[in-house]
RNA sequence: GGAGAGGUGGCUGAGUGGCCGAAAGCGCCGCAUUGCUAAUGCGGUGUAUGGGCAAAACCUGUACCUCGGGUUCGAAUCCCGACCUCUCCGCCA
């Protein structure tokens, strides 16, 4: 696939050669510590790459042997110029070749280089799934109900706020309807949480949901995440599962000011995932459904660990300030290595308690990257003394919806069967408080 | 969908085979000058990667004029292909 791919990605390098070069071992821990494995790859990478320079030293020298003879060319005539012409035509042949094979060598760096995972934060617990994330804060208490409370499903249905049949006809599974307060409910925890982010600083997006390949692969989603993600072939165009990516490349390709740092936008987007290898998981509800929407925040920072720390948690108290606004009770978790994505440096998801589930269930999820995603992206910035770095980028959940309904429908709901409308989203509502059935 | 035009540095825009990493202007930085501002003069001002080197500075090789391929001793310049952008017409939320 992609017999066009632009030059950026062509060049896209994920871990820095330099460390992988100087830390072959740290990089292959890491790896090991989000069970990803790459030892061949890491070898294999160290082999090219010594040929690699190798090739090119000897490459650059044949060319610049024949950038000499070029200006020679220029003056000489006669029979000087021919005796010249016929050396520099073997110099020319000789660099050809050179050249050639160390294409295919660059080539081969590249897809290496894609696949290997950037390395944890010490920080990132040891473990195998998410069962072994860590627990680090919890907010707010559970409720305790003095009645049989009834799951988002029950709750909907009886109030006539989803139809899940006819989302099925319709759409096939793990969709769903959103209607009368539903649908506004929808729209009222999006808004609430645009202008929550907003006032934090964010720069509100509303961006494409359809892209290219480069973005996917300039986030790190691709390659690895193709199974994930609706393709509309004949377009060579994609669904994002996320705003985060065509938010973190808008400026791929750029040199920004550093004054302009960092970058905080609020994108808004649907997102479509195919959760394949899903099957059987979560299969009812709104849990986990194919199509949704979330407004996402993005952090573009210099490339500096404790600027990029602090965004962390700027974004992570940002999305924890949603919630103690809609007065969820929430845990944040500390995400182990085997539950890491590649290009992650470190996560903490946010788990919002879902009564039906007699748990948290995750609604959040902050990451932070190093300048990984900015490697790929060519998303790089002028320092204060002029020289050119590649950014940090971070991203967090600010709200997603309809899973957030989940916990809005099943902690709010009454003995009466009718659900109260969190104070903060009744300005939404035209001020209503509740949501009843009708008669 | 039909018909055209075009892709050059931060921007505008020259350049039709070698002396072009690329004129000129704008912008930006430095210096000079001027009560301030403005204006003017001079100089500088891309990125990547390799070498000199322990490193910064600096020097230096190479590559890059959308991308890929071809012709040629030599390509921003000629040929082929792809991608992208724009204009007009049609259709359309």
């Amino acid at each position: 696939m992609g017999s066009s791919w632009p030059s950026r990605e062509r060049k896209a390098l994920m871990l820095d050669p330099k460390r992988i070069r100087e830390d072959a071992d740290g990089v292959k821990a890491g790896a090991r510590k989000k069970r990803i494995p790459v030892e061949t790859l890491v070898d294999r990478f160290l082999e090219l790459d010594e040929k690699r320079r190798a090739l090119g030293f000897e490459r650059d020298e044949q060319k610049a042997k024949q950038n000499r003879a070029g200006k020679d060319m220029a003056r000489l005539q006669g029979e000087e110029r021919e005796k010249l012409r016929k050396a520099m035509a073997e110099v020319s042949a000789r660099a050809k070749s050179l050249e050639n094979e160390l294409s295919a060598i660059e080539t081969e760096i590249q897809v290496l280089l894609l696949r290997i995972p950037n390395v944890p934060d010490p920080e990132v617990p040891e473990g195998e799934t998410d069962r072994d994330n860590v627990e680090i804060l919890r907010v707010g208490e559970p409720r305790k109900f003095d009645f049989q409370p009834k799951d988002h499903i029950q709750l909907g249905e009886s109030l006539d706020l989803v139809d899940f049949p006819r989302a099925a006809k319709l759409a096939g599974s793990r969709t769903y309807i959103l209607k009368n307060e539903g649908a506004l409910l929808e729209l009222a925890v999006l808004h609430y949480t645009l202008d929550a982010v907003v006032k934090k600083g964010f720069t509100p997006m509303i961006v494409p949901t359809l892209v290219r390949r480069e973005p996917l692969v300039g986030t790190a989603y691709f390659p690895g995440g193709e199974e994930q993600a609706y393709t509309c072939e004949k377009d060579e165009l994609f669904l994002v599962g996320t705003s985060e990516v065509p938010v973190t490349a808008f400026h791929s390709d750029e040199i920004l000011d550093e004054a302009e740092l960092p970058k905080l936008y609020a994108g808004y987007s649907t997102c479509y995932r195919r959760e394949a290898g899903a099957a059987g998981k979560d299969t009812k509800g709104l849990y986990r459904i194919h199509q949704f929407n979330k407004v996402e925040q993005v952090v573009i920072c210099r490339g500096d660990e404790a600027e990029s720390r602090r965004m962390h948690q700027f974004i992570l108290s940002n999305a924890e300030a949603i919630l103690q606004g809609l007065q969820l009770p929430y845990r944040v978790v500390n995400v182990c290595g085997g539950d890491l994505g590649a290009p992650q440096i470190q996560k903490f998801d946010i788990e919002t308690w879902m009564p039906s589930r007699g748990g948290y269930g995750e609604t959040h999820s902050a990451s932070r990257f190093y300048d990984y995603q900015a490697r790929r992206l060519n998303l790089r910035y002028r320092d204060s003394n002029g020289k050119v770095r590649f950014c940090h980028t971070l991203n967090n959940t600010a709200i997603a919806s309809p899973r957030i309904l989940i916990a809005i429908l099943e902690n709010y709901q009454q003995a009466d069967g009718s659900v109260t409308i969190p104070e903060v989203l009744r300005p939404y509502l035209g001020g209503r408080s509740e949501i009843r059935r009708k008669k």
